[in-house]
DNA sequence: AACACGGTTGACCATCTAGTCAAGATTGTT
DNA sequence: AACAATCTTGACTAGATGGTCAACCGTGTT
């Protein structure tokens, strides 16, 4: 039962000043918080049942409306946790660091989310695919500024002559693109291939390293 | 009112040796699987209301239910329509001819699809990113000895010293994953951008042009 | 005009689902 | 032990949703 992120700060019902978490209720809400990820994630926000949530936690469903104010908020939590996530490795560009180390770290970094956080990503997914309803404030504000400032950042190593010059923005989507494709068409992935013999992620880093290895250094 | 692929050959009710259909016929199933695919491709198949349906096409549900027999029904038709063209691109590879330029016009023929039917290929992302339940036939059928040729015919031109040395089926998935990005993540795209003033797709042809030409070229 | 068939629909039903509630069980504290 | 606070749940409700049906309407054919 592998987390992501720093321990919710949400408290569910009381959003007032953090009241002390009893044991039972950090155990049960980390619990709630796993079992929804695992749900929504695969069926997505409308194809989720709080019944589903709450056998997939082991608890009846009116005890996970007792940590939650709703199904809407549970989903809301998670995206909540994910999205702070989500934005740190692409934060860690340093324009003062190596181009292409850089660049090939942040890559690095992406597919292994990927490849360690299938959920979170597939939950991500499944929002944008659908209009990102849920997530326009933060795809418009702190995401974009984060965009927006690190494409200027690759927009100068492209005109120091350090990277092959390219859209700073299409390159940025072309990462994720090929990242989360590991994580969110998994099952086409296994499906295409020989079901049990290969993993969907085998030879994925390699590959990525080949690609943009050679795709940036001009 | 785009349509792609060839006309339905579905018999919604009977399943049977084709029976004539008449002009009414034609007409309102055209307009059925139409809205359908536009909101399937938007809420997924449980968050679709049959209702959603009947409203977008500007029919009642009963008449809808005239027509298909039942949500899945019409969600299969859609299904079944869109996986035979979907094929086709991949199936236009040719061996005999020249490596680079089969594989950018597989590159441009895909993300142009990705264009201009940006609905299918989000109503294939929702099927997918929720673990394909209802096309893992296909997947494993017909595209999967699909993808084994043609990852054959790659990699011989690789061997040929024709193509840069790359796993043919990972070459494949990132021009899946590249291409379509732009459809699927249409959403995260315009808003992480200037919404109104930059379209999504905008510089896409350009920069896989560059991406690939230069990864290709050994 | 009259008939048959195709097409359409309001009203209805069974089931599912988010959410409530009051009563009971557990836990921690003195 | 006794008390209060926290935790848990069976039984319930209101509304949404997939699907049915009998009756009605429209169209083309004779």
């Amino acid at each position: 039962m592998e987390r992501l992120g720093t321990q919710t700060e949400l408290m569910s019902k009381t959003t007032s000043p953090s009241k002390p978490q009893t044991r039972i209720q950090k155990r049960n809400i980390m619990i709630i918080l796993d079992a929804a990820l695992e749900v929504f994630s695969t069926y997505g926000f409308r194809g989720t049942t709080l019944d589903q949530i709450a056998r997939q936690a082991g608890l009846s469903k009116p005890n996970v409306l007792y940590y939650f104010d709703g199904k809407e908020a549970i989903h809301l939590a998670l995206l909540s946790q994910l999205l702070e996530t989500w934005l740190d490795p692409l934060r860690a560009i340093d324009p003062q660091g190596d181009p292409k180390t850089e660049l090939m770290r942040y890559i690095r970094h992406k597919l292994q989310m990927s490849r360690d956080f299938p959920r979170e990503s597939r939950l991500f997914a499944n929002e944008i695919v659908q209009g990102a309803p849920r997530m326009e404030a933060f795809l418009q504000g702190d995401l974009r500024d984060l965009v927006d400032e690190k494409a200027s950042v690759i927009q100068v190593w492209m005109e120091e002559g350090k990277l092959t010059r390219l859209d700073p923005f299409h390159l940025i989507f072309s990462i994720w693109a090929l990242t989360q494709h590991y994580a969110d068409f998994e099952a086409q992935i296994r499906l295409v291939r020989g079901s049990n013999i290969v993993q969907p992620h085998d030879g994925s880093e390699d590959f990525l390293d080949q690609v943009f290895q050679k795709l940036l250094t001009p």
